[in-house]
DNA sequence: TCGTAACGATTACGCCTGTAATCAACAAGG
DNA sequence: CCTTGTTGATTACAGGCGTAATCGTTACGA
């Protein structure tokens, strides 16, 4: 993991995470239309071409093209960005965060519960 | 609250909201300098530009200089911020987010104790 | 009064980002 | 074989960012 990603770079990380296979530029492109991205071909090369200079996703020679799979795992970038984040918003504290975004609803039950049984797990 | 702050322009802020009062380029190129930032004064009066641009904040005139200080404020930035930080990584979910930290070890007693409290509230 | 120091404003500049067009090579169909 | 479409590579370009120097004006001290 040698540098940090761009919003537009991650969402194409994304898509290669959670693809749990390799895949050319044009499935790529494809299901990122699928999602809320509608960025035209040659744009998505363009990313997958910064994305190999970061060398966080690796090309697999298949004929004439490539096939991309991710070459950094999800887990510790996610980890790392939230260290980055919560350090810099909230000094470190995870309990503002939470609190911020409890009184803006946007916690759901599940979530809640969830975040119970961890702490349970915690406290043992 | 028009545009994103960038990482520069939120340390900047970061001064502007902790004193309680408007402050002169000079007041906060000090302050950020007993921080970890350490830019020259140019630096800091750029960024200063580039919050007036943004809205970000008020100048005051005072004499031939400026006092400035915050014309937004921190919580609802930070709560947006929040939202879209949980959203991207993390599908809108915190549990994942307490979940990658715990196991991080990046939550001290005092700041379980306080999710602790926050999720009785939520309970009752 | 004259220079100097302090201010805000303007300009600089290289890198990153988002978004893409164009190019060169190759492959497959007619 | 020749055209046409596909693929990666290269180039483009405006705007943001980090970092700052320089410029024009003004206030204050000698």
């Amino acid at each position: 993991m040698e540098k940090r990603l761009s919003e537009a770079e991650w969402d194409v990380m994304e898509v290669l995470w959670s693809a749990c296979q390799p895949l050319t530029a044009t499935d790529i492109d494809e299901a990122l239309r699928k999602g809320d991205r509608d960025w035209s071909l040659a744009t998505v090369k363009s990313l997958l071409s910064r994305l190999l200079a970061k060398h966080a996703v690796a090309p697999a020679k298949d004929g004439r093209r490539f096939l991309y799979s991710p070459a950094i795992e999800r887990e510790p970038y996610v980890a790392d960005e939230s260290r980055r984040f919560v350090g810099r918003l909230f000094g470190g504290k995870l309990s503002p965060l939470f609190a911020q975004l409890a009184e803006g609803e946007k916690l759901d039950d599940d979530d809640i519960a969830a975040i119970e049984a961890l702490l349970k797990e915690l406290r043992k």
